[in-house]
DNA sequence: CGAGAGTTTCAATAAATATTGAAAATATTG
DNA sequence: CAATATTTTCAATATTTATTGAAACTCTCG
């Protein structure tokens, strides 16, 4: 891997971890990312980041549960290639409709726990409710609208 | 804070940690939300969430830097209090959508670092481009259209 | 079934992060 | 300006999380 590409990896993993994510997890899908041929094995990955096998056996389980990378196999071969997943982008975003969800439902449980006249309380957790309630509704709405616009032939 | 509300407090701190946050973050934010009065002192918080002073120093600032919350004075006290910031949840889709654009350009900037006859990681980066590129053109929208119908008051 | 290629597990360790608490700084009052 | 209330800073520590590497495991092939 070329020095400009492993810097992008390296810096694809920041960015990665600002969101909360484990590096590692960054540097696996940035280098698949990139990767020409677009599958590499658990002892590529390996190598090429520098890390060990324990590490990418590890990150590599965490990201197919995730839904952003697949394994796969090659006839006549013995090892596990992994690969970005098609449709990955959208997958993420459905999880991130699972957390504006679970926060719906926090503000909710919110208001049963604050007492009724406790007006200020209870206005914050409404706005609250409200808008992720909206926000809900309309992300459910554009992973429609994405998948009948560009996402009809893959999957 | 009775019982029910200081589960409620861990529980939103959990939820929070989840997000990547510090879980003290969560709690302070989640004991404001809840709170009546609606404003709670820096001494308030550490006594209600049994929590060092230093720490709570640390937590508000950021969470006040972060825009969720906000810092008050009242005549003749001298110390300060500390309020869930209204449009709080707005600023933080905001920055969530300022993630999207981080990813988009992340996205650009893959293409420029790949060869130009690596096909299949091209059809991997023109995705996520697009991909990230129609969130960010859809939520502006939305914050937009939020603002329009609930946020005319405020702010 | 045994050998070899490859992967996973997991205890140990390294690294990063959060939290405390005491001292320093700051602000307000009389 | 001294006394007091309050907040902030920061070094030390506790806690959590990521990573390694060696051993165990699994699979495939001859």
């Amino acid at each position: 891997m070329e020095e400009e590409r492993e810097r992008y990896v390296e810096d694809f993993a920041v960015m990665f971890e600002r969101f909360g994510l484990p590096r590692m997890m960054g540097r696996v899908l940035g280098a698949l990312l990139v990767s020409n041929p677009p599958e590499l094995s658990a002892g590529g990955l390996a190598e090429l980041l520098r890390a060990s096998r324990g590490s990418i056996s590890q990150t590599t389980r965490s990201l197919v549960q995730m839904g952003l990378v697949e394994r796969l196999t090659k006839l006549g071969e013995r090892r596990d290639y992994f690969r970005v997943k098609p449709g990955a982008w959208d997958d993420l975003m459905r999880s991130q409709l699972e957390s504006v969800t679970t926060v719906r439902q926090m503000a909710e449980r919110g208001l049963e726990v604050v007492p009724p006249d406790a007006q200020s309380a209870r206005q914050n957790l409404e706005e609250m409710r409200d808008f992720y309630g909206f926000w809900e509704g309309q992300m459910h709405h554009l992973l429609k609208l994405w998948k009948q616009e560009r996402g009809g032939s893959e999957q």
